[in-house]
DNA sequence: CAAAAAAGTAAACGATCGTTTACTTAAGTA
DNA sequence: TACTTAAGTAAACGATCGTTTACTTTTTTG
């Protein structure tokens, strides 16, 4: 069965996003998906072969979602011209997708909390949550400002991507869910106002 | 001796933030501190007892350092007179210090990415990411802004938070830690400028 | 300086870890 | 329906875990 390996895949990031990869055993995940930690081994090498197959899937899936995308791909160095296409508005609905896929997809939003728990445990992982949370899209935001010929674009990142990035965190512990997203699209809706005044100002 | 059980406590810290507190051995402790694992038992009762000797440690220390600060304690509602006499330029200092203290302080910084690594493993962590964190520093300045009667206070604490909360994702992943700190700086004294022009505006 | 207290060591404990083995059961196929 | 393959079980493997024990060394103190 394709879908069995592919239950082990989700039901292990779910327990190494809520306890971390070394605090979860074999055993526990087994257990959880209702069998002996030995059938884990008929579709998975090791239990680390199980986390790389994880990180692997988080690739494909963030490259088949940064396509679906009107915002331009790669380096601001390879592809200057496509950064200035991009409208405010587009910025603005794209970081809204962005926050909501991070927080309620299925599988982004335990990768993005067992990303967060193991990022301190080697140079791979941190990397890989600079890339994905924190200086990745930091750096992309700033990229795209500064094509726009906008004053700090470092500054401005900052200020347009750390409420979602701070809300990530709030929403995994708030209560009232709904309430956080809310938050979240008041905060967009008043950067993309900010934002037209100030390209107003400075044109 | 006194400074062992300090230093114990020290080492422990920075490993279990390095690793998560389930990653790190009784042995490594010890080796790290150049005895066997045995010698720890004199000066601890358990593994946990340490994890909770750190808590409470952190616990005093914030106690301490919110009481050598000009801003109000406490909450909104106990002392909503003392919130209108801080300064937007005490907030924008006190957020100064708060972020040097998050990212330098020898026990806070590590104790800042332990926490991290520990708030889904249980209710009491999460809580005591979310307060010390998250959450909790937002409510505060939120309570400062509508103190002052300024309009969408649960906004402008994002805003003027949120920068902060990312740039420590950010300094921990960085090589050019000085250059954090200087964005750092640049974000604090540009919300000030703001918030002082958005509220010559209202009054 | 001798006695007491504190700190450290080495070894062993039962428990649990990830993994392997030998065997049984279920599913797919010619 | 026979046969092959895949999936799952139970038990055991050596390694490592947190903790305890019995003993030795160091430090403090009257």
């Amino acid at each position: 069965m394709r879908d069995r390996k592919e239950k082990i895949l989700l039901t292990a990031l779910r327990l190494f996003a809520a306890e971390g990869y070394e605090a979860v055993s074999v055993g526990e995940i087994a257990g959880a998906l209702g069998v002996t930690k030995g059938a884990l081994y008929r579709h998975y090498r090791s239990k680390r072969d199980i986390f790389e197959s994880i990180l692997r899937r988080m690739e494909r899936r963030d490259a088949e979602q940064a396509a679906g995308h009107a915002l331009p791909e790669g380096t601001a160095a390879e592809m200057g011209e496509r950064y200035r296409e991009a409208s405010l508005g587009d910025m603005v609905g794209f970081a809204r997708a962005m926050f909501r896929y991070w927080t309620q997809d299925e599988f982004a939003a335990p990768f993005r909390r067992m990303l967060t728990l193991e990022q301190y445990r080697s140079a791979e992982m941190s990397a890989l949550y600079q890339q994905y949370l924190a200086a990745g899209p930091l750096g992309y935001m700033s990229d795209l400002f500064a094509a726009r010929g906008m004053a700090a674009p470092r500054r401005k990142a900052a200020e347009f991507y750390a409420p979602l990035f701070l809300l990530f965190s709030v929403y995994d512990g708030a209560e009232d869910k709904e309430d956080v997203l809310a938050l979240a699209d008041e905060l967009l809706s008043h950067a993309l106002l900010r934002l037209e005044a100030e390209g107003k100002e400075k044109t």
